[in-house]
This record gives C-alpha cells, structure tokens and sequence, in this order.
RNA sequence: GGGUGGUUAGCUCAGCUGGUUCAGAGCACCUGCCUUACAAGCAGGGGGUCAUAGGUUCGAAUCCUAUACCACCCACCA
C-alpha cells in the first residue's frame, strides 16, 4: 500500500488523526470487515444495538472496544470473525423524541393519523439515524458494515409477526386484564423491568373517615390521598383487637361521601400506620388483589394521562398531584385531615419519561414466561452460557426464579403493530393473523359469520415492546427466524461474545437466552461480558440529563482513537464501574507516542536499498536477543491466557509492559550503535524489527490505528499482507528461559544500582566510573563478563572488571545484589557519610526481610507442611540475604568506619 | 426487606489457584537530566498495619465469620 518508510522525516510525535481515516477506509473497501460463511470456525459477535437515533456516548465506547478487541484478535487467530452492527427502533424512545420535535411546530400526536405520524417518524429516523454507527467508525470498529440491521426494517419486522404468531399458537401469549404499570406521560403500559424505583421524600396522611350512623371514625394513612376518590373499602387485620367492633360496619370516604364496608385481611400489616388500610382497586396492585378477594367494586378514577376522570367526581380534569394538593386542602377544611407526616418512599418511575408510573388495571397483551424461563435458567447456571464476571448468575437466578408475565404490549405508535384483529366487541372476539386477508378467513371460521369482510375487522392499534425485538437479534441479523435452515445462521448461530452492560440484562440478555432456546433450541452465544458502568469522578453514572459525558468525538480527536481505546480498557475489568478521567486517555495518548518513537527510532536507523529479513533470527550468542525473545514469549502465553479469561485490562497492562519497560527501556538501548551518527548494523536492525512486528502484532487488536500505520511503514506490504489480518503471535515455549531471564535481571539491577550512585553522588551519566563486580562465584563473573558490554553499553565506563576474588577499592560506593558485590571507585567524589547511610539503609532493608524469612524456616509447621520448593526458596533467601548482610557490614566496618 | 459487590499509596485502580511478578501500576509528589527515538521523555527517590475484630492455616491483601461505612440490583407494605 504505501512505500516503507527510510528517511528521517517522521515527525516527534504520532498524530492520529491524520491516519485514522485513512486505515479505516482501507480496512473497509478491503472488505475485511465482512464476512461470509466459509470453512473456517466462526467467530461471532452481535452488538447490542444501540437506539437508531441516539448519540454515541462512553458507555458505548467502552463496550463496542472490548467488542473491537475480542473480534480482531479472533481475526488475527484465523477465526472468520463477524461482528454485526446495527440499531434499534427503540420504540418508547424514538416515539417520545417524533412526538417533542411535533410539539415544537406546534403539532400534537393527536391531530395526526397513525400513518401520517409513522411519516414523521421514518423521517426522524432517516435524518437522525444512524449516526451512531459512523462514530463507531471513528473508534475503529471493525464491524461488518454491510451486514447492519435495523430492528424496524422489513425483514426483522416480519421475524417478530412470526415470533408472535408462534408463541401465540405455542400458548405463551395472551391477552388478559390486569394490573400494569402507565406511564402517564407516554400514555402507554410498560413492562415492569421499565419502570425504577427511587427512594423520595414523602409525606403521609392521616384521614379520618366516618362510621355511618355512629360518631365515631376510624383514621387510616396514605400517601396517596387524591386516590380516596376511588376508595370501595377500608380493611384491616382481622386479629386487630382495636378494631374488631368495626368489622362489618359502614364507613363513609370523605369528599365523595361514598358508602364502602370495613372488612378485614390478612394482607393488613396492624404495626404500620395506624393499622386501617383504604381499599383502591383501581389503582394499586395490592388493593386490587383484595378487591378481588372481596368483590369490591373498582373505580378507575384517572384519565390515561394521569388527571382526575369523571368517574372521581371532584376535582375533574386536575392533574393527579393537584388533585392531591386540592383534596388535602378539603379534607382539612372538614376536619378530616388528622396529621401529616413525613416519610421516606419508593416510587416509580418511567426509564424513559421519567413520569411517575401509574398501576392502572388495562387489557394489554402478556407473554408467559414460566415454561421460557426454565432453560435459560438451567443454561446458566450450568455455565453453558457464562457471565463474566460470573457474580451476576445470582442476581439473574434470583430474576429468572422469581419472573412475571412479560406485559408486551404498548400504547405507541413506533414499532411492529400486534397482529391481532377484531371482529367483535367480545372479550374473545378477535384472530391472530399475519395478513389481513389470513385475518378476515380466520374471522370468518372463528365468528361463523362468512360474510364478515376487511371492514369489519380491525387491527389492534397497538405496537410490541421493543425488548420483544430485540430478543430476537442474534437470529434476525441471520435472517434466521425467517429461515431457520439457513446456511447463515447455522454457521453463525451460537455466536460467540456478548459484550454488554448489566443494566440490560434482564431487558434483553435473558430474554435473547430464553428465545434462543424456545426458537433454535440452542444457546444464542457462549459468553457475555458485562461491562462496568462509566461514571464521572463523583461517581455519577454518565449521562446526558446530567451533561457529565464527555464527547467521544472530541476526545478521540483530542487523544486519538487508539488512546481512547487504552484509556478506556486500561482500569476496567469486567463487571467494575469506571470511573472516566481523561487522564486515562492522556496515559493512552502518551503509550501510542512512545511506540511511535520507537518506530521512528527503528526506521532513523534503516539503511536505503537493504533488506531486512522478515523473520525473526535473533543472535542465540547474544543474552540481549535471548532475552528479549523470552520476554516476547512470555508475554505471547500470558496475554493468551489474560484473553481467555476475559481479563483485557490484564492482558493489555502485560503488552505495555513489555513495549515500554522491556523494549523501549532496555532492549532499544542496548541495540543502539556504538557512535553517534552510525547506524545499526543490518543484521540487528533485523531483528530489531521483527521483535517490534511481533508486538505491533500483540497489540493491534488495542490500539489498531498505530499499528497498522507502523506495519505499512516497515516494510512493504500486499494488501493481504495488512496488519488487520496479520497471524496473531505464536506462543513458543522452548523460547523461554529462566536463566536467561534471571542474568539479565541481575544485570539490570546491577545497572540500577550503579545509577543509584550517581545519582547519590552526582556523577554525571557521561562521567566515566570504574565498574568492579564481585561475583559470588566464577561461573557468575564469567556470565558478567561475557556481557561486559551490555554495562558499556548503559554506562560510561572506564574500567570493567567481574571476578570471584576481588579486593574492594578504597572510597567506593558499594552495593550487593544477590549476593554479588559491585563497587563504584569514587575517589575524591564520594561522600562518606552519605555512603554509609546507604549502605546503613540497605542493612536496615535486609535484616527485616531476614528476620521474616528466618522466622518462617524456624517454624517447623513450615518447614514440615510447606511445599519442598518454597522450603529451598526460602533456604536460598535466607543464604543470599545472609551473604548480602555480612558483606555490606564488612563494608561498613573497615571502609566506612572512621 | 432480600441480594451482590467494594474498602489496598494523596487520587484512580490492578493484584487470578493462599507461599518470589506480593505489597504493584498510572497520575500526583521530590531530586537530577533538553543523554540524538520520545520532556507526551529519561534516570533516581519518598509514600501503604491491604477498612475493623476474630477465625482457619506452618503461612492470609488473598479463604471463613462478624462489624462498620460505601455502591449497585431486586421486592406490592399503605
């Protein structure tokens, strides 16, 4: 694609945002996104599709990385990897938005037509929609563009028909009256997962109600006392010896003065208020379980938009809260109003309108979910299916074990219209048909009526749930509920990862398990990873009422794409909330310049016209190469291990580790030239780069921009040959070695110890010292001076010597690591008080560590029960830690004594 | 009322099967460096009774039990 990169042109620090487009727009009309079925093993990934007319926000973010990580590196493993994208209608809240904008060019709902609103809302949709799926581009994500869906369009629209007409026949539908929960503002019926609940300042009432024909009264509490309206009974416990003489008796509901019978139930709880319960069937679910229980009569007394219907009486046409502030001014001008108290109370309210929710008995549409539940319980908990993080099973068990009908129906407009018909006004008089025309034969053999026609049938007016789509999804997008053989699907079918927040998984993650298994048989995916909660500093979930949501795309364009991506990944393990700070995104935006200059560093050194070989043939004489290779390996297995589990943060902390503290720190350091000005030698700078192929590769699916922008500029590649489907690394054990690793950690060490004393002393880096190394035995000095000029190489130095047997030289500053003594000769420079305190410090460490390891070996219980390795471990510390301490001392007392 | 999780450095958090990746990372802080890839950087350094109290164990940040505080989820007590 483009020419590899040799001159010094590279500009100091990465800007993505002069590549981002330009990889993405590759990776795309390369088609390397899409996927077709073929012989590979599938890897598949629905998203969660996001409201067609919503807003990226950091939420999203989150989720669709993960998401773009899981499916790259599957990419990279060989996988046939397809993530479909795609949106939702989102019934309630695309309607609620249609019907806002209406209201500002002064048009109700009312005055349209169901045909001329859908008008209005197609165009919403058409205007605003999708634009979500464009800033999912922005971050990178490698979706199958040409697989996205749309839960409204025609063919998922006629899936969920299908999936009604199908769990109609099945008996899972129906259609029954019964208490739901009204949102009053959307003027529609929810489910009851929408509707939350929040603790509020309340106030309760206490009102007394007259006895009839008696003067005395009887005082009940309610925290809802417009509602007296519709009040047919007062109750109480049947043991309650206060009321015992009024059980049977008559009492009269203030304001209406309507008659109502005091009975008595066990449901009555005698502690709470003052043990007298009003009855109001109409308009609480548990009075409407007594009133049934009693056969009292119901009163709905309010309006579908929640004011006070005729059927109260009073106050009509007021909106319930003035209502109650009316009623409670009328009760305490009739002296019924006993006291006021305060409270604290959960309530109710809409997801979506945030109205206070109505319980409203209303003839809606139910899907039994009692025989649906079972296997996706079971699955479950069997772990066929596994959360991650696996903590959520309870809550969902608990959810599963303890599920109510599925209230599907809603009041609304936007969405797939119940295919139900009516021919008749009878509770029974309707047909569930596909078609009109299926509508009108089914009427006909249902009603005996052969004569009925198209006009005497009417579809039911109202729309599914959205959910009742949704759960559809990992089918659909398959076209598999339309063609369960499909060759799609069965390829496709059970994805794989399911990336998605906790909030919905009732909503939509048990329901997408529990028509999974109804319609396939089969589990819809095989993990679901859930996602922390983004919050702001303060804790506050993020969102746009609040307007604490950073936007995505400017921080992306602030930090890049792929520092977004780190940031985000970097402190979120599943299932734990983030907490946003943009310094996240700086510590991403700082990793992906760190590897652009190592990049640069790299290609400064190249030389024209020389090839570079493309494999990875490290020096096996240079413990450098070795090293690094172990590392490099290492790493491979961990980050291996890290994926699996679903650890990304882990795996992610492993790659920056080994990126920026092994091959940035010290591997880069110790390949540069010796002169200033050479440059590397061809056969280095050859495996240089294939070290630095291998960890492009290891992090491509994290941070993609960079590293594909860095793989086209190293060398020459074939479209085919593109970072995106580069072979993911393969972990090598026989490239692992202990004791390389080990000598080249004792270097490291030693070399830190020797910039300890020059920092302590002030010796300058280009200050040449002695260096003097003591080993503790000759295999070691030999090892030390075999890489003798790997301490040249990070050190100025004069004269290198590593032995078994070495004198200390006088005034000089001295470390022991493990046993072995290094000495820095500091004539005339050193400071020997300043000396002993680090060498008194050094002691000071040591004997604590001793003393803890001495007191594990003299425990018998450790040294008879403990493992025979981490016995010799600890024998090994206490040696090593023995010699170290008796040294430093011998320093102390003959060179540093005065 | 039930459930789940959290409490580790000044801040935000990692820390998997109990023992050498066990006390870590980033930021912040202190000192010194414009050392030719990178000051968005380099080198060095300070800083923690791992919430509290018990227990299990030879051994606990890690397992168990209580307690405290915080967060979230679920539930029809007016």
């Amino acid at each position: 694609m483009s020419k590899p990169t040799i001159l010094q042109d590279i500009p100091k620090h990465f800007d993505p945002n002069s590549v981002e487009e330009k990889w993405y727009s590759f990776w795309e009309e390369n088609g390397f996104f899409h996927s077709e079925p073929d012989e590979r093993e599938s890897y598949t990934v629905v998203i969660p599709p996001p409201n067609v007319t919503g807003v990226l926000h950091m939420g999203h973010m989150l989720n669709n990385t993960i998401q773009d990580v899981l499916v790259r590196r599957a990419r990279m493993l060989g996988k046939n990897a397809c993530w479909v994208p795609g949106t939702d209608h989102a019934s309630i809240a695309t309607e609620a938005k249609v019907v806002q904008k209406l209201r500002k060019e002064g048009i109700t709902k009312a005055d349209l037509t169901r045909d001329e609103f859908l008008d209005h809302a197609w165009e919403w949709t058409d205007e605003h929609g999708g634009i979500i799926l464009q800033q999912l581009r922005k971050l990178g994500a490698s979706c199958d563009w040409e697989r996205t869906r749309f839960t409204l369009e025609d063919d998922l629209y006629e899936a969920v028909i299908d999936c009604f007409i199908e769990l109609y026949d099945r008996g899972y539908i129906y259609r029954g009256k019964r208490m739901i929960n009204w949102d009053p503002e959307a003027q529609t019926a929810l489910s009851d997962e929408e509707v939350l609940h929040r603790e509020v300042q309340s106030k309760l009432y206490y009102v007394r109600y007259k006895v009839k024909g008696e003067d005395d009264g009887i005082t009940i509490a309610t925290t809802r006392p417009e509602t007296i309206l519709a009040d047919t009974a007062v109750c109480v416990h049947p043991d309650d010896e206060r009321y015992q003489n009024l059980i049977g008796k008559t009492v009269i509901v203030p304001i209406v003065e309507r008659e109502v019978p005091v009975i008595a139930d066990e449901y009555v709880d005698p502690e709470y208020g003052t043990g007298c319960l009003k009855i109001t069937p109409a308009h609480d679910e548990n009075d409407y379980q007594i009133g049934q229980k009693h056969g009292l009569e119901i009163i709905d007394m309010l309006n579908a938009d929640g004011t006070v219907s005729e059927a109260g009486q009073f106050y009509v046409g007021e909106d319930r809260f003035e209502a109650r502030e009316l009623i409670i001014k009328d009760l305490d001008k009739a002296n019924q109003l006993v006291k006021v108290e305060e409270m604290t109370n959960k309530i109710g309210y809409s997801e979506r309108t945030n109205a206070i929710i109505e319980p409203r008995l209303s003839l809606q549409w139910f899907c039994r979910m009692d025989e649906l539940s079972k296997p996706a319980l079971e699955n479950v908990i069997n772990d066929e299916i596994k959360f991650y993080p696996d903590k959520f099973k309870n809550s969902y068990r608990h959810w599963m074990e303890n599920i109510r009908d599925w209230c599907i129906s809603r009041q609304l407009w936007w969405g797939q219209r119940i295919p139900a018909w009516y021919y008749g006004d009878g509770k029974d008089d309707y047909v569930i048909a596909k078609t009109e025309e299926e509508a009108v034969e089914k009427a006909r053999a249902k009603s005996g009526n052969n004569s009925l026609t198209k006009d005497d049938i009417n579809q039911d007016e109202d729309v599914l749930d959205t959910w009742f789509s949704s759960w559809l999804w990992p089918m659909t997008v398959f076209d598999g509920f339309k063609d369960p053989d499909n060759e799609e699907i069965n390829y496709y079918y059970p994805t794989n990862d399911l990336v998605t927040a906790p909030e919905i998984m009732f909503f939509w993650v048990a329901r997408m398990i529990m028509s999974g298994y109804e319609f396939r048989g089969e589990k819809p995916f095989s993990n679901v990873y859930y996602t922390g909660i983004v919050r702001d500093k303060k804790r506050r979930k993020m969102s746009k009422s609040l307007g604490n949501s950073p936007d995505p795309i400017k921080l992306m364009e602030q930090y890049g794409a792929d520092g977004v991506r780190v940031g985000m990944l970097f402190s979120s393990p599943a299932g734990n909330d983030l907490l946003f700070d943009e310094q996240l995104c700086e510590q991403g935006r700082n990793f992906a310049n760190k590897i652009w200059n190592a990049f640069r560093f790299l290609s400064m050194n190249k030389q024209e016209d020389t090839e570079y070989s493309t494999e990875l043939n490290i020096d096996k004489d240079n413990l450098v190469d070795r090293w690094m290779l172990s590392r490099l390996n290492e790493t491979i297995e961990g980050v291996n291990k890290e994926m699996e589990a679903f650890r990304i943060n882990e795996a992610l902390r492993k790659i920056y580790s080994l990126i920026w503290d092994d091959f940035c720190d010290w591997y880069i350091e110790l390949i540069k030239a010796d002169e200033q000005g050479a440059k590397i030698s061809t056969d280095r700078l050859s495996v240089a780069l294939n070290f630095f192929e291998e960890l492009m590769k290891l992090l491509h699916p994290f941070m993609p921009f960079i590293t594909e922008e860095i793989w086209q500029h190293i060398r020459p590649r074939e479209t085919d040959e593109a970072m995106i489907v580069a072979q993911w690394p393969e972990f090598e054990k026989a490239a692992v070695s202990e004791d390389d690793q080990g000598l080249f950690a004792t270097i490291q060490r030693i070399i830190s110890s020797v910039r300890n004393v020059r920092a302590e002393f002030n010796v300058s880096p280009n200050e040449e010292i002695n260096l003097l190394i003591k080993a503790k035995h000759e295999s070691m000095a030999k090892a030390f001076r075999q890489n003798e000029w790997i301490f040249r190489k990070l050190q100025s130095i004069a004269k290198f010597e590593a032995k078994a047997d070495l004198k200390k030289p006088k005034t000089s500053a001295s470390s022991v690591i493990e046993g072995t003594e290094v000495f820095v000769p500091l004539e005339g420079l050193i400071d020997l008080n300043k000396e002993r305190e680090r060498v008194e410090k050094e002691i000071n460490r040591l004997e604590g560590f001793l003393k803890s390891v001495t007191g594990k070996l003299s425990n018998e219980g450790f040294v008879n029960n403990a493992p025979d390795e981490v016995v010799q471990r600890e024998r090994d510390k206490q040696e090593d830690t023995e010699t170290s301490l008796r040294k430093l001392k011998e320093i102390l007392n003959t060179d540093l004594s005065d």
